[in-house]
DNA sequence: CCAATTCATCTAAACGTTTAACTAAGCAAA
DNA sequence: TTTGCTTAGTTAAACGTTTAGATGAATTGG
């Protein structure tokens, strides 16, 4: 048997409702019975029940969380940092995150979440891109959502966004600084939000310095942006123009596999071709030459989405907001100042 | 207001007490009327409150699961396929799995996870290895553990476990098969279980093959299994010992730092030196040259491990049983014939 | 035909909280 | 003294299930 509310309150001398107001914080408890209960508790390790409070109050006490599968099985932690730093904050609070992932092409078909259909969860996060039909769906069931690293819809949703436009103008203008004037930009799934504002921020970066926007520098045919696609899309772009000197990759998935294919065809990094990317994974730090790239808090982003969460559940939030995290330069060995010799 | 029992009681024309009987397929329900409950239940699209149901059964529906930090953040998604195993065989049960991590180095002052303090759940699954000191605590609180790919104690635990010494005797006779005599060993971390055993495994194959188990062919100086590790430990090796032609590195990641190794000081990888691993993680597949490994099916080994912990909790488990997961040799073309020329 | 047994279903208590409504005591104002 | 307000706490109902035991009908055996 598990000690409960009764037991706190019988051996404190009040009744149980006491205890729960105390519990509770409730203001119109005396100091001294909310220290005798409060110590009672201590003395007896009480903990409520989940169940029983979730019973009378009508919440579940948990947040779903919901990433694609070829997301959280991605090499690069990325998601699971994330994931990480909303489970952090989690701690602080009394909810519980349930996490689960759902088929990268989640179809009409495909079943929700089991904690959505049972009603298991208070709102949800959802983390990275995801169909527009899962969306829909959720939304039948009238749970609050939160987005991260994703941006669906015109604004109905809160969401916690990498500053991906300051991020492609960091990177580009830190080639620019090195005296680059031929940057190219390896992209891929150029429809994806994120993606997007990348090469948006490279632009302006160009325009700021005067240099001119060269089609055949820029790589956008839907691709998977990994180290696959960043070897083809490096191929390509190699082939159609010799003068490129710096690529800015617009994930460093990317980037690895532009290097590897520098490498495969003897081109040094970045003595020849310099090098940038994005997400700064970390994933391979013991790459040779450490990869530049542009850093992201995954952690903040977790907790930041977290914190929202709650807010939206408690009513206290004013409207859907967006929260940018900010991004920061992390200049490794993979760029260097161009070599005019 | 959510549906009921009482709305489906009502609408079916029976007690709730039926209702609940129909939900928990007790068999003392005539065929008509649980068709027509059943039929109602869908129609009303009704799902029991797992709060309600918690409350008056005195489980939680929970599982936890612990990871230390670095294991769940490791570049390899490893132990992350180990949680997906899990949780997709969660989805098909009534309970819900909650994810924590603790601190890698977990001691008497770390906090346990709140759902062990707040008894939030029915038994915990623990993957991949962790202090004593949680066990112990674990212990205090009487919660059912699980462990997979650990094996702690004597035998007191249910375990899932690689078949690490069957996977040990693969990758060498591999070697050996092709011709190779002068096969190193890359440890490190020699008091794991797991790698204790891979080299055990590495030395019956040895054994029986008639090769000598030569001192300078192992290292297994304590240090970080890692990229870092294996080169590390590649570069002592070979300093140490010119014959060497093939490497069993004692897990994937060690295999990559080894090949980083060889590749700096032109050592071809199969042409003069086979490198084998162990793990199979396929994050680098786009490694040059893919690396051959052994593989252990991870989804298995997290589902194996989520129909124990159910059977603990319901009192179904014949003690604690040792489940061993099959290995099986995946030869890529980082092993070769070697050239005897 | 009656008693015993089996079967299908129901009644009602219990699980551990929260909270609206109530109470009792103390105190100030008139 | 009465009235009313404030404060600090209590009472009891409600939340949505499960399940032991009760009930009554149908079946069986003698």
């Amino acid at each position: 048997m598990r000690t409960t509310i009764k037991d706190v309150a019988r051996r404190a001398r009040v009744s149980t409702a006491t205890v729960s107001l105390v519990i509770n914080n409730h203001r119109r408890i005396s100091e001294d019975t909310k220290k005798r209960v409060l110590k009672v508790i201590e003395e007896m390790d009480y903990h409520p029940s989940q169940a029983a409070r979730g019973l009378v109050s009508q919440n579940t006490g948990n947040i779903g969380f919901i990433l694609t599968e070829d997301h959280f099985l991605r090499t690069e932690p990325f998601y699971t940092h994330i994931f990480l730093g909303a489970e952090f904050e989690a701690r602080k609070s009394p909810y519980f995150i349930l996490l689960t992932t759902i088929p990268t092409g989640f179809s009409d078909q495909s079943p929700l979440p089991r904690f959505v259909l049972q009603k298991s969860v208070d709102a949800i996060i959802i983390a990275g891109k995801v169909p527009d039909i899962l969306i829909n769906r959720l939304n039948y069931h009238r749970i609050p959502l939160v987005f991260i690293d994703y941006f669906p819809g015109n604004g109905e949703y809160p969401c916690i966004l990498t500053d991906n436009l300051q991020g492609g103008l960091l990177a580009t203008e830190h080639l620019i600084s090195c005296g680059h004037k031929h940057i190219a930009f390896v992209g891929g799934d150029i429809k994806h939000p994120s993606i997007r504002d990348r090469l948006l921020g490279y632009k302006m970066a160009l325009e700021k310095h005067n240099l001119p926007i060269v089609n055949d520098h820029i790589f956008f045919k839907e691709m998977p942006t990994s180290k696959e696609g960043g070897y083809q899309a490096t191929a390509s772009l190699l082939q159609k123009s010799k003068q490129i000197t710096a690529l800015f990759a617009c994930n460093d998935a990317m980037a690895i596999g532009a290097m590897q294919y520098l490498k495969e065809n003897n081109l040094r990094v970045p003595k020849d071709i310099s090098v940038i990317g994005f997400d700064d994974i970390e994933s391979d730090l013991f790459q040779d030459p450490p990869l530049s790239s542009i850093s992201v808090s995954k952690i903040d982003m977790g907790s930041e989405a977290f914190r929202m969460v709650t807010e939206l559940i408690q009513k206290k939030s004013r409207g859907p907001r967006k929260v940018i995290i900010p991004v920061e330069l992390v200049a490794r060995q993979s760029t260097c100042q161009l070599n005019t010799g």
